[in-house]
RNA sequence: GGCGGGGUAGCUCAGGUGGUUAGAGCGCACGACUCAUAAUCGUGAGGUCGCGGGUUCGAGCCCCGCCCCCGCUACCA
């Protein structure tokens, strides 16, 4: 059998507005994740996409006096596809469930569920909303007062409510309690971080209902296919995004060869879909489960949950234009803990990018380049004897790139990204306690030799490392260390090599290029 | 209400199963250096570890009570 595939999902996102710095958040993560993935040498499949049926999407095409189709069409083009240019994603699929091969897979899973006696017509009944035209939750139904009173009213918008019963499909999800339970007992990595897991533990363990999972009341959705009269409850249908994306139904040789997912990453709110309903489905249509969900925090703005209706909402791509794809990825891979909570702000951006970036790695590969070029006509010498201070170095190498690794692996990009930022620390501190400019100016240049190699080697190191998180500035940089012509391609080149000193091949021709992080002045208001 | 997470330097955060003077980065002050993107390196100031009890030779870490913030407590996604 084949190495396994490294399949990492993105939740599909709904369209029913543009995407916020949140969403740029999980594909940037994805993202970082799935080309380290890659840089490991593994097959490598990153899926991406979009939601796009459902009540909430009609109602805004009907708002906006377009057809959902047209509106779907128009957002995925002017909004969604050019996020993913915006921040540099390297996706290999893109999936649509407007698109046939979702339709098809979608109804081909349907049909085994039933098959398999998954799915019973039973009643659904709620109190219903007729002025939004949609289902409220027990929690949000009110006694009404003055004109209302004797009726419910919904808590959140206060108009009046009708008892309504509707005939649906039900998913017998309540069978799934224990082989739930017993699974995250087994595979505790399953859901995580562990605040997800205890929170996912304790809602199953309160007992599942079944679950009502097709609509009758409006049609902008997949068909059931033994029933026409119905579409899928869009939760449901979006879902199985994850496996028709890769075949299911349409091509059973693919799916058979990516499924099960190796990592969904997902918001922690929806967690619960990811972590209870959607492998209660996979196993009730006899397949295996995926092996990780990771639940990752929200961003915090003003110590506020980041969201439209509080106008704190940030886009990518004003981040983007200002400090560019690779510092928007670094600095929401270094600044929160991911499957935490994490406060966000402009100026912390700001300051990370001039003292992290610019000063930190940029200013590094610089005054290498400018010595290299000053000393050496612009090709790397050759290293002589080494002393402690270039083993202190090679050691630590050697060290963060199992650490990195191991973090990777664990799903904390932001405990990689630290470590390997301690080699940019360490080189930074080493070039101020060797003073190769002394050493230079005292001539002995074997020794000066020694030095810049040294920093060299620890810069090549670092765009290798850094390439899955800055792709554009690591590019610059394999290139202007004269990299390529020995090395090969900057993304070909493997994690696990990375530590092997001295791969930059003596004469090479290291070129000091534009600044890596210019240095931004912001405008003061 | 129940369950879960959090409350640690001005800011953002680390601190497995308790153990020397509680840490990092940024910011601030001072010094060094001059290769470099007015960058770098070093030193320092700065904390009642939410509050009150308790266990212990010893607690930020354990126990009890309390206060604040956030999340989950299913069919909007």
């Amino acid at each position: 059998m084949a190495a396994e595939t490294f399949y990492l999902t993105t939740p599909i996102y709904y369209v029913n507005d543009a995407p916020h710095i949140g969403h740029g958040y999980t594909t940037a993560m994805g993202d970082i994740i799935t080309r380290w993935h890659r840089q490991r040498g593994e097959r490598v499949w990153y899926l991406t996409g979009t939601d796009e049926h459902g009540q909430k999407v009609l109602r805004k095409a009907q708002d906006n006096g377009v057809s959902p189709q047209e509106w779907v069409d128009r957002l995925i083009e002017t909004e969604w596809k050019p996020l993913l240019n915006t921040i540099d994603a390297a996706n290999d699929d893109f999936i649509r469930t407007t698109e046939d091969r979702h339709l098809e897979g979608a109804k081909a899973f349907w049909q085994d569920l039933h098959d398999r006696g998954a799915v019973y017509k039973g009643e659904f009944s709620g109190w219903y909303s007729v002025g939004s035209e949609e289902f409220v939750a027990d929690d949000d139904v009110l006694d009404g007062e003055g004109d209302d009173d004797g009726f419910k009213v919904s808590a959140l918008d206060g108009s009046r409510l009708e008892r309504v019963t509707e005939e649906n499909y039900f998913f017998r999800l309540s069978d799934y309690q224990q082989k739930l339970l017993d699974l995250y007992e087994e595979h505790p990595e399953f859901i995580q971080p562990e605040s997800s897991r205890n929170e996912i533990i304790s809602f199953v363990k309160r007992g599942l209902n079944d679950l009502s999972i097709s609509r009758s009341t409006f049609d902008w959705g997949i068909q059931i296919p033994w029933d026409s009269s119905h579409v899928m409850y869009v939760w449901i249908e979006a879902l199985l995004n994850y496996v028709t994306a890769i075949g299911y139904g349409t091509d059973q040789e693919r799916f058979d060869e990516i499924w099960p997912a190796s990592v969904h990453l997902v918001g922690k709110d929806i967690a619960r879909f990811h972590a209870v309903i959607w492998p209660a489905m996979l196993m009730a249509a006899g397949q295996p489960v995926p092996h990780r969900v990771f639940a990752h925090g929200w961003l915090l703005v003003g110590g506020q949950k980041m969201s439209k209706s509080k106008a704190n909402g940030i886009r990518p791509d004003e981040i983007v234009s200002v400090f560019g794809s690779d510092a928007y990825r670094y600095y929401f891979s270094r600044a929160l803990t991911f499957g935490r909570d994490g406060s966000i702000s402009w100026e912390d951006i700001h300051a990370r990018y001039h003292a992290e970036l610019a000063n930190g790695l940029g200013n590094l590969a610089s005054r290498v380049a400018a010595m290299v070029g000053k000393y050496f006509d612009g090709q790397l010498p050759f290293a002589g004897q080494i002393t402690e201070a270039e083993t202190a170095i090679i050691d630590l190498v050697a060290d963060v790139v199992r650490r990195a690794d191991e973090a990777i692996e664990n799903v904390a990009p932001h405990e990689a990204v630290a470590a390997v930022w301690e080699i940019v620390d360490a080189l930074n501190g080493y070039i101020a306690d060797q003073a190769p400019w002394k050493v230079a100016k005292d001539g002995d240049l074997i020794r000066t030799g020694t030095i810049l190699v040294t920093a060299a080697e620890g810069l090549r190191v670092l765009s290798v490392l850094l390439a899955p998180v800055m792709p554009k500035a690591t590019k610059i940089l394999w290139e202007s260390l004269g990299a390529e012509a020995k090395l090969g391609q900057l993304a070909d080149q493997r994690i696990d090599a990375v530590a092997q000193w001295n791969q930059l091949a003596p004469g090479s021709v290291i070129t000091k290029t534009e600044s890596l992080f210019p240095r931004i002045e912001l405008e003061t208001e």
